[in-house]
RNA sequence: GCCGUCGUAGCUCAGUGGUAGAGCACUCGGCUGUUAACCGAGCGGUCGCCGGUUCGAAUCCGGUCGACGGCGCCA
């Protein structure tokens, strides 16, 4: 008894012409012309025409006072009109109302702000759906490609009494009559596990109380990381790069259609993402920028507008490798051929920055004491760290991926909040 | 943290010292091929909040709260 379901884009892609089908969905548009009413009905794949008269629905008036969003059963005969948008509509038998919904809150002028308030009704719109589908094919491309690397899934704990990056940076949590905070990286547990599990990745929420107003930061975001033993400088480069060359690939594959729409149809650029990207040092870097006219010095971190100049500047995503020290975490290795420079890189992109940052990591026990007391860090919380570097220590590398930044950049958004369906930043966390 | 912009109808906005406006949405009426349908009517307000100047403040001044944008910090 149960009912055959058809869905919009088979009917879009005219499989259905001619014959009746029953769909279900919720009324995207409605053009109300007295006898006539016509509906745009959306369901998760498209949105098509449904044809309603007061000769061909019994329920008629009931129909023509159905609002926006409200949800209905469809059933009719599919018919190919050049009238319809898209080509096709449903000349409906039947209609059914599932809910007769209220005043919809969104309405075709909207602010920032307003759509922000009403996110869980925002993310109903094609460009939302649009990218979360891209997003879902990150997650899954990401996954793929460690799992298919021989890399396996390793997971460290939210709740941490560890400071990790400068401790102004974290949010506080009670826990029970102690403080702890929410973590803002999986590497240093990732670098206790290596020594058992081996190459590793995960792909978790990380959170920094950092007070950023910008198009590039939340304070919740879906951090992809990677650690493995034995793994050298190169290495970690070429696996950061074929990372990210394998979710553009999968993306392209999968979502080619809500790209084309994100991007406006511009699909070249990543159609010639592939291997190798452009390496170039930080010295290399600071020249170029002195020659395009920006005052930066050798020692300085680059800021917005120096990384702009630099991503524009080529056509794929580039490193910048060979950091001085003093601007770069404690934890990065120095390099062997020049000790005032790390082993570390960052992979930018344009329109968004750095999308990803790695390093080799520093082995030697010393060392990394001297930073953290540097740092103004309780070594006591650390000597399980430090234990890492006690027993059977190795050299290692791992890097970490911003998820939403990767999102930002494969759909063009001028903001990463629209990357993630429910974003928290510093003046935001409903709904 | 610093700098800037904006808070007026459910939504988007106009109004810069003298009785609070428009478009959209919604309700009612009309229309059998609409494409953000159209036409007519109706409904809709503590002008963010507090204080000050003034005969009179949405409008000028001070404060405050909120949102958004830019820089810094980062992934």
């Amino acid at each position: 008894m149960s009912k055959e379901w058809t869905n919009v884009e088979e009917i879009l892609e005219g499989k259905h012409t001619g014959s009746e089908v029953n769909l279900r969905g919720w009324i995207h548009r409605t053009r109300n012309i007295g006898n006539m009413v016509f509906l745009n009905l959306r369901d998760p794949t498209g949105v098509v025409q449904i044809m309603t008269s007061k000769d061909t629905v019994d329920n008629f008036s009931e129909v023509k006072s159905l609002l926006i969003e409200s949800s209905i059963k469809v059933k009719g005969e599919v018919a190919e009109d050049k009238r319809a948008p898209g080509g096709y509509e449903i000349r409906a038998s039947e209609v059914e109302v599932v809910h007769a919904a209220d005043v919809y809150p969104i309405q075709e002028d909207h602010s920032v702000e307003h759509l922000l308030d009403n996110r869980h009704l925002w993310i109903r719109s094609t460009k939302m759906i649009d990218i979360l589908s891209v997003r879902s094919s990150v997650f899954g491309g990401i996954h793929e490609y460690f799992r298919k690397e021989g890399y396996k899934e390793f997971q460290s704990p939210i709740l941490t009494p560890l400071a990790c990056e400068g401790g102004s940076t974290l949010f506080p949590v009670e826990y029970f009559d102690d403080k702890v905070y929410l973590a803002q990286s999986w590497q240093l547990y990732a670098e206790a596990a290596i020594f058992g599990l081996g190459n590793i990745y995960t792909i978790a929420p990380s959170f920094r109380a950092e007070k950023s107003r910008t198009p590039r930061h939340l304070t919740e975001y879906w951090h992809a990381e990677v650690e493995g033993p034995w793994l050298e400088f190169e290495a970690l480069l070429e696996l950061a790069e074929g990372m990210v060359c394998h979710v553009v690939e999968k993306v392209m594959n999968e979502c080619e259609d809500e790209l084309k729409r994100l991007r406006e149809e511009d699909m070249s650029y990543l159609k010639n993402i592939a291997p190798p990207f452009p390496r170039i040092t930080y010295q290399e870097a600071v020249d170029i920028l002195q020659k395009e006219g920006f005052n930066t010095k050798y020692g300085d971190d680059f800021g917005t507008p120096e990384e702009k100049a630099l991503t524009d500047m080529f056509e794929k995503p580039v490193f910048v490798t060979h950091y001085p020290k003093e601007i770069k975490a404690f934890y990065m290795k120095r390099a062997p051929e020049d000790d005032t420079k790390v082993l570390g890189f960052d992979l930018m992109v344009p329109n968004v920055g750095e999308l990803i940052g790695g390093s080799a990591r520093e082995t030697e026990i010393d060392s990394l004491e001297a930073r953290l007391k540097e740092e103004g860090e309780d070594l006591s919380i650390y000597q399980w760290f430090l234990d890492t570097r006690r027993f059977g220590s190795v050299p290692h590398a791992g890097f970490g991926l911003g998820v939403e930044r990767i999102i930002m950049w494969l759909c063009t958004l001028d903001h990463i909040r629209d990357a993630i369906p429910f974003p928290r930043t510093p003046n935001r966390y409903r709904p």
